[in-house]
DNA sequence: TAATAAATGCAAATCATTCCTATTACTAAA
DNA sequence: TTTAGTAATAGGAATGATTTGCATTTATTA
């Protein structure tokens, strides 16, 4: 999706193309890795006249509508990315918080054979892995315990 | 890991065997799926004086001396489970919030595999997959678009 | 340009989770 | 068994992210 594109990508939703939600999602675009909604309101706030509730508001639209990703861990920020061509699963490290996206999805055809199975149509899915980044399970090594 | 046994797991952290903490334990493996902490405070008040925060700060000190696993998106509130030999995946019907479990988890192996190739220690993961429940496929035919 | 619904900004409200502190109760030692 | 010492608890207040209400502004469409 490109920058120029923001204007349309959102009337297609059927909603306003407010300078806001374009700002944001142009934040989003130069982001490399998933960010909070104060990184992402301070980078907005830049360019563009906005509010936290605002930001707030637009990116949970923007997830529902499924431009965007959002995840993280419970009880820490939300953190929002920009959905790119192909869906995306992650690795997460439960220790530095580093995240490691999957290239390719494993689940294509499992999605189709358990729809079939439990009768569901099933349209999406979601899916991350938890667990030590390289350096985090070196640090650790067999320490604990 | 038996019910009986609590006592001692929790002696093998180094920690006080208080009757709290033994109801939360007991709470946990009634539950067949990953409860919240509401949940599981309302589940041990039954059986034993508690309050919240006592529910809240075992919880943390299980999950964080690996007894328990703690997971869930953000702005959805955490969810506790005992840890299991095997963990639970589901479908969930975005129309009806019906919520089918599936047996077997079609990412054994992958975890393996993808470990290996980004220099992770997989852990656990969490996959939930979306769509209509047989009744809401039909209710809603082929109408959306 | 005018009509109108949608979106914004700001402040106040919510809600899960954490923190504080006086009191209680496991545990190990005597 | 009693006791001292310390960890843990209860409960209430504090925190911090997210949400909501409402008056005002703005994008869209004709
Ligand atoms: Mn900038
Ligand atoms: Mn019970
Ligand atoms: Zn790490
Ligand atoms: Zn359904």
């Amino acid at each position: 999706m490109d920058a120029r594109n923001w204007d349309q990508a959102i009337r297609k939703l059927g909603k306003k193309a407010t300078p806001q939600r374009k700002a944001i999602l142009t934040a989003l675009s130069q982001q490399d890795k998933p960010a909070t909604v104060d990184e992402i309101f301070i980078e907005v706030r830049e360019h563009q006249k906005t509010s936290l509730s605002t930001v707030y508001r637009n990116l949970e639209l923007l997830f529902s509508q499924g431009l965007i990703n959002k995840q993280g861990f419970p009880g820490e920020k939300a953190r929002y990315s920009l959905k790119r061509d192909t869906h995306e699963h992650t690795l997460v490290c439960i220790d530095c918080r580093k995240i490691v996206a999957i290239t390719g999805c494993p689940l294509e055809s499992y999605a189709v054979e358990i729809g079939l199975r439990e009768n569901f149509v099933v349209l999406d899915h979601r899916m991350e892995m938890y667990g030590y980044c390289q350096k985090c399970s070196q640090i650790r090594g067999r320490v604990s315990d």
